[in-house]
DNA sequence: GATGAATGAGACTTCATTCAT
DNA sequence: CATGAATGAAGTCTCATTCAT
């Protein structure tokens, strides 16, 4: 009956998610949370109804977005973990790479900002379980390099320090249309330098 | 003629403006630009018709709220202007104030951080005067310290850098409740020993 | 006890009733049904609590309003009713003294806009008695000089006619911001010239 | 791909604007510009969310009626500026296609008194191109006929007058409940009956 | 008597979401 | 699958009115 087999659905269906996603992060850098379904259907060349054929509702594309980000970030990190090495240039090498991702890829940097912000701009607990995925696959592996690396007493404090520069740093370049410009090594090398210089 | 004197009058519309951008800044905190009139309303221990006796609308109330965030910021960091020392010692203090005050006023706070991210989630260009005049009186300034303390060839980059690693810190502290654990020298020191190592 | 007497209080009471009601006349013409008290109060030169001192709300001061246009409608149009000659000599001459009235005297210009409109900006049916004693008043003793005048089997519909037309013309000319220019005479001329020729 | 054609969903979308306009007639006659967007819906049998969809606000809404009411004034009068005969004659036919169009199509009755009335109950000068549309498709061309007629001197203050006399009786008879007694010919003959013998 | 600070009912408007096609 | 017409809950804002001084 149908004229299209079920595989061919599939692949349309995870393109249009693609494609969706993709239009709301670029939305979302835009507009932040005041993104209107409207504005996504717009920027991915869809009907609104469209969006809504494949998330049910606003929050749930963010959730996904969301998600997704972590995954690919997880994904991007990844060979910092495996690297040989001590652990801070470990931890460099973690830091330059999530930098790099998030320059990159916008739902990365979205992930990275909604989470450094505490998710204040959302309404209600829906996110607490992707901040925990968060803690476990990004932040507390950064953090047990740090403890290593540093043997500080608060690792937490440091890793903070070194998330909330990068964050920072990277929304200043984004939003101020620098995007191209952004001195990666540069950021890297600042903090690790004061991290360094402090624990001498 | 006045059952209240015109003098008495002022000193109850400045009192209530006052109460009103406070109580809006905190609502801000929490909720973001998706703040909500009632909410101020409410914190003031106001009507909410009384929040619209004073500002035309939301957007005037967070504008207002916006400009007496900059004087007080700029009040904050004139110590360090006209302070004795070398250029870079001047920017360091200069960061360890306006970090400072960031930490107990929130407006200041709100201020920095929506600089940073170029005021994108406001609409309109409402804010163009207010960031030329941000500009003048807070971020060339700094600029100039940096320029003559290490001859940079790009002393905003590297403004940058320290202005958005400042308030990426302050961001992830405030916005996890951990503001009253906020390590100021821990933050500025890493900053400026990163700096410092970089230049040598 | 009291510093002012009595007579002074009224007097005061009287003046800025008048006053008061003056502004709303201008007011109206400029804004019709939409005028607010606070527009009143500023054209009156007075704050707007003292509007309120006077007029309970906004349609009792419109009442009043309208209560005194038609006293001094009638005034202007009585030397008509007790003048020698035809009867249509005297509804011609009913027409120019209410037209002229209606030219000098905002508040009358607008009770017969009122009427003409059947009140259909005003909410409830407060205006009933006005209305009544309009007809009373002003309309049936012209109706009755028409159905003098020309015998005609409808008078009611004739007096419709001229009134429409008077009301009509002066509307244009007013909200023109041709009051200076209307010519009285031209308008009441042309309206009996065409009432009489068709009974000719 | 599209479930509605574009043309399904065009016929659907101007169904809809016209059924909006004349509900929002209707409502004009009875309350005038008070009349609020739920009341249209209710009369247009809509959600009024449904007239946001439409129009984006009460303004935008009223000014598509008069423009779409001028459409249908200036077609309904095209027939007199093509007519055989003397130029009196046809002012005398216009007035009567114009009156007749006014009766039964409201819009055209609230485009004509509200051009009257010199748009003094609308903020703003939004209206402007449309007064300056009525008059280059209406009003000129009656003045012209009026000038060619009686070669007066100020044929603008005679064809002012007609103007103002159709409308103030049209106000009267429909504002009364009288729409269907109105006496089109008698109030056009009146007219130019006193037109004609003031030229004499 | 005179005033303007304070207030909330009620209108205006947005926008997420449903649903028929 | 794809779409946009339809909708109303929930915000924004206005303005008549009250009331303390």
């Amino acid at each position: 009956m149908s004229p299209r087999t079920k595989e061919q659905n599939d692949a349309i269906r995870e393109m249009r998610m693609d494609q969706i996603m993709q239009a709301a992060a670029e939305v979302y850098l835009e507009k932040g949370i005041q993104l209107e379904i409207r504005d996504v259907a717009v920027k991915a060349e869809l009907g609104y109804g469209t969006v809504y054929h494949y998330y049910k509702n606003k929050h749930m594309l963010l959730e996904d977005l969301l998600w997704d980000a972590l995954n690919r970030a997880e994904s991007a990190v990844l060979p910092a973990l495996t690297e040989e090495g001590g652990s801070l240039l470990k931890a460099e090498s973690f830091s330059r790479l999530l930098l790099q991702k998030c320059i990159q890829d916008p739902s990365v940097f979205i992930l990275l900002k909604t989470v450094a912000d505490n998710f204040h701009h959302f309404p209600g607990n829906r996110f607490i379980k992707l901040f925990e995925e968060f803690q476990v696959r990004i932040y507390l592996p950064f953090v047990a390099m740090i403890r290593e690396g540093i043997g500080s007493k608060s690792p937490e404090k440091t890793a903070n320090l070194i998330f909330g520069s990068l964050v920072g740093c990277t929304t200043l370049n984004i939003h101020h249309n620098m995007r191209n410009e952004i001195d990666v090594d540069g950021i890297v090398d600042m903090i690790f330098s004061g991290i360094k210089s402090k624990e001498r």
